[in-house]
RNA sequence: GGAAAGUUGGCAGAGUGGUCGAAUGCGGCGGUCUUGAAAACCGUUGAUCUUCACGGGUCCGGGGGUUCGAAUCCCUCACUUUCCGCCA
């Protein structure tokens, strides 16, 4: 969430750059917030004085009964009542005031970066890098979904009977597939200088707090109500949380990990064709990458990151895009992300495979994450992450892109991993 | 799942109702000494809110309670360890 401080010191600022995401209470949430936050500070004062008081009398007292004057003592007690009543009154409403602060806080996403175009939805978005040939398919080419049956390599129909759609079995070389993908990308993460940590794959509702995806997103994680966990839509909130609530020195910057997990999304609300085959499911596989750095060198540190994205997709012979994405298209808690498309030859679509985030303060101001700057001060570090890369859609585009009459080439730098040149 | 014991600063570990944000040791940082280093010695070393500042408040796993006063007593939750049970 957004610094109180900053508001303050920024309103007008932050109420323009809310403008930019489409935010709609921006002027009305950031005026009651500084209104707020004063009334929290006036009646901290207050009750701290009346504390300090309290404190004061409550040594006199311990004094005097050591003195053995008791009789003072019991005179003083009666002065301390006073005290408390007020102390009560005062706290209940402090609580309040903060609760309700806190609450409003966490209602206003995060600003976007001055290098966010305006834009209401997707179609806003800018392009900011293209590469690779859109591959000319023959005449009997077929969309991915069409070449998993024919193939028999992943099973959508039995997927449906053991759970429900969305969740898709792998067979034989589709399962092989998926895991050659994920030791390839762990691989090329670590090459990156990645290092790779294997989180829960369910957290507490703390953790989804700290990242953003509570009380955003609470109806698309899938939720373990008796013991109060979440099953992660992402490896971002294990690996993320790793770091929640510790002062980093300011020497172990940048960190960098990768993950891989499986993520659970609801996807509550998504229908039509774009649920079709791997486009869209419930349970699917993904290496995620997230790094830490000081607010001075996170914006490289997010180069870096796309630089690796982009590598993979480069190894893995698709061609792609890059976005920017437009204000009203970013997370909640993003200040700047960049999209990566494949192209699908077969559906003629490009597909989302992969999201580059940096959430500069925003995450790392609910995580309480920081670190000690070179005059030792402690200050928030940025937080960034991406997709590196999701499975689904690569698979998608892989099967469609590099189809032939008979079979599926397998890209070269896959084939170690996989174990032989095509799927047949 | 049952039983017991625990949870204190970066770490180890004292502290069972008052002057305790907290002894001591280790570690860290600064210094003396040294050609340099080690050793020794001296000093320093938690976080957070508020204030221009002085100062004040809060934090001894989380939450609540008792008391004039709680790290210390009570309740509750979480976690850890050990034993038993179950089990990949």
């Amino acid at each position: 969430m957004l610094q109180v401080s900053f508001i303050r010191e920024n309103r007008d600022f932050v109420i323009e750059r809310l403008g930019v995401k489409n935010f709609s209470e921006a002027e009305s949430k950031v005026d009651k917030v500084i209104s707020l936050d004063n009334e929290r500070r006036t009646k901290q004062t207050e009750l701290d004085n009346i504390k300090a008081e309290a404190n004061r009398l409550a040594k006199e007292i311990g004094m005097l009964f050591k003195q053995g004057k008791a009789a003072e003592a019991e005179e003083l007690k009666a002065r301390t009542a006073e005290c408390k009543v007020q102390e009560k009154e005062l706290g209940e409403q402090f609580a309040k005031v903060e609760a309700e602060l806190k609450d409003l806080l966490l209602s206003i996403p995060n600003l976007p970066n001055q290098a966010v175009p305006r834009g209401k939805s997707a179609e806003d978005n800018e392009i900011v890098y293209e590469e690779g040939v859109i591959p000319e398919l023959h005449a009997g080419a077929v969309e991915h979904w069409t070449l998993c049956s024919k193939y028999d390599i992943i099973d959508f129909e039995l997927g449906n009977k053991i759970t429900g759609a969305g969740f898709p079995v792998y067979k034989s070389q589709g399962a092989k597939l998926q895991r050659a993908l994920i030791n390839f990308f762990l691989d090329e993460a670590g090459k990156s200088g990645f290092t790779e940590v294997q989180p829960p794959l369910m957290v507490n509702e703390a953790s989804a707090l700290a990242t953003g995806q509570l009380p955003d997103k609470e109806g698309q994680m899938y939720s373990v109500p008796l013991d109060g966990f979440y099953m992660i839509p992402t490896a971002e909130v294990p690996v993320t949380n790793i770091f929640r609530d510790t002062i980093q020195k300011q020497s172990n910057l940048p960190i960098a990990c990768c993950a891989y997990s499986q993520c659970f999304r609801r996807e509550a609300g998504s229908y039509g064709k774009d649920v079709r085959g791997l486009n869209r499911l419930h349970q699917f596989d993904k290496v995620e990458i997230v790094c830490i750095d000081t607010p001075e060198h996170s914006y490289e540190q997010l180069e870096m990151m796309k630089n690796h994205v982009a590598g993979l997709l480069r190894k893995l012979e698709l061609p792609f895009r890059i976005l920017r994405l437009c204000g009203g298209d970013m997370s909640f808690t993003s200040a700047i992300t960049y999209d990566f498309e494949v192209y699908s030859a077969a559906q003629k679509r490009w597909l989302e495979v992969s999201s580059v985030s940096n959430f500069e303060t925003y995450q790392s101001n609910r995580l309480k994450l920081r670190y000690k700057d070179e005059n030792n001060k402690t200050q928030l570090a940025h937080t960034l992450n991406g997709s590196a890369l999701a499975l689904p859609r690569i698979v998608a585009a892989l099967l469609e892109n590099h189809q032939f009459e008979s079979g599926i080439r397998i890209p070269k730098a896959l084939q170690a991993y996989f174990g032989a040149e095509t799927i047949f």
